[in-house]
DNA sequence: AAGTCGGGGGG
DNA sequence: CCCCCAGACTT
């Protein structure tokens, strides 16, 4: 095996990782939690969250026995929330099935809920020193830049090339801190734009800087396409001071998460139009004279859809339905909101407005 | 293989 | 406006 490039990139590691609360963690626990908190995540974004989740649930039985929403809650704003769902639902099963202690072995390890073949060579390898090669997007933008890959990333073939690369490069016995050193790498030095490539210690060798490639690797096929979504929002408020509110359970955005009664609809709707709507889709009747605020216009942007929503507020409203709940406003901070509500509750103090 | 799932930050 | 991020799951 080829080791010059795994002994540059280790010494390199030595002189310039940075100093993060999961770096030379040995509590499987504790990576695990990590690594699917820093799925598709940025170390800056996912920072304070880790810390959360550790100060509450200190170990896998303490996630394993809070509550859906607690879970949920805590999650609030990191986003893609199937992995908090995920996250919770295999905390049970270590409980339960490993009686509180992780499994150890690489294909019991991948068999997780959400715990894919990057997570599981991460979890392995930290954790246990097992010779697994990660390859997440920092590996794929180091490998494919040195060696000038130009196979799509986001094809079976290009996942199955670049895989097989990284395993070839893994120095077995030092897997654990070969594979943190190219993500730090990848994360810090050969970043998606402007690279330091003059003073980058594979200058000399990187096949992508010496054809002035490296800012078009890696080469990645798919666009995902936005699509514009209109909610509008009916926040029902009764005589109590309490508000209507809901989960949101089938399979779409924010999953797990509460919100208002919703009109959706396909483009932009009058007030009247949604009034109406409303009226229909909930049993009710006279809601213009109990109208007591209607919010501005929000754009709310996801990597995929564009929401614009709207939410009127009304008051007194007596509503309840097979999957609402009534809770009083002071009760809603211990409820899950996308960011969204999260920005709609902020900008309006719905208590003040009562 | 293609679609879906968040939110934040940088150029 | 564009792109990317310590990806995984469903269809």
């Amino acid at each position: 095996m080829n080791t010059w490039f795994s002994e540059k990139l280790l010494v390199w590691y030595q002189l310039n990782k940075r100093d993060l609360p999961w770096r030379e963690e040995k509590d499987p626990y504790k990576i695990w939690l990590s690594e699917i908190i820093l799925q598709q995540t940025q170390v800056i974004q996912g920072l304070a969250y880790y810390q959360k989740f550790i100060t509450h649930f200190p170990k896998v039985q303490a996630l394993a026995e809070a509550s859906e929403n607690q879970v949920m809650k805590l999650w609030e704003g990191l986003g893609y929330y199937t992995r908090a769902r995920n996250l919770h639902a295999t905390a049970k099963i270590i409980a339960s099935q490993y009686k509180g202690k992780f499994p150890k072995h690489y294909n019991q390890i991948r068999a997780l809920k959400g715990v894919g073949d990057y997570t599981a060579a991460a979890i392995a390898s930290f954790a246990f020193n097992l010779p697994h090669a990660v390859v997440d997007g920092n590996v794929y933008r180091v490998l494919s830049r040195v060696f000038n890959l130009k196979v799509p990333i986001d094809t079976a073939a290009g996942k199955k090339q670049f895989q097989e690369l990284a395993t070839a490069l893994l120095p077995n016995k030092k897997a654990a801190t070969y594979n943190q050193a190219i993500m730090e790498f990848g994360a810090r030095y050969c970043k998606p734009r402007q690279p330091d490539c003059q003073n980058c210690i594979f200058s000399h060798t990187c096949m992508a800087f010496e054809k002035s490639l490296v800012e078009s690797l890696p080469v990645k096929e798919k666009k995902t396409k936005v699509v514009p979504r209109y909610f509008n929002y009916v926040v029902l408020i009764d005589t109590n001071n309490r508000v209507s509110l809901q989960k949101r359970t089938s399979n779409d955005i924010w999953k797990g998460l509460y919100e208002f009664p919703l009109i959706e609809s396909s483009e932009p709707i009058s007030l009247k139009k949604a009034l109406a709507l409303a009226e229909k889709k909930f049993g009710l009747s006279a809601l213009r004279s109990k109208l007591i605020y209607q919010s501005g216009n929000y754009k709310h942007l996801l990597s995929h859809q564009t929401i614009h929503a709207c939410f009127y507020v009304f008051k007194p409203v007596k509503f309840k339905n097979a999957t609402t709940e009534n809770i009083a406003l002071k009760d809603l901070s211990a409820y899950p909101f996308s960011q969204l509500l999260v920005k709609f509750l902020k900008d309006c103090e719905l208590r003040e407005i009562v």
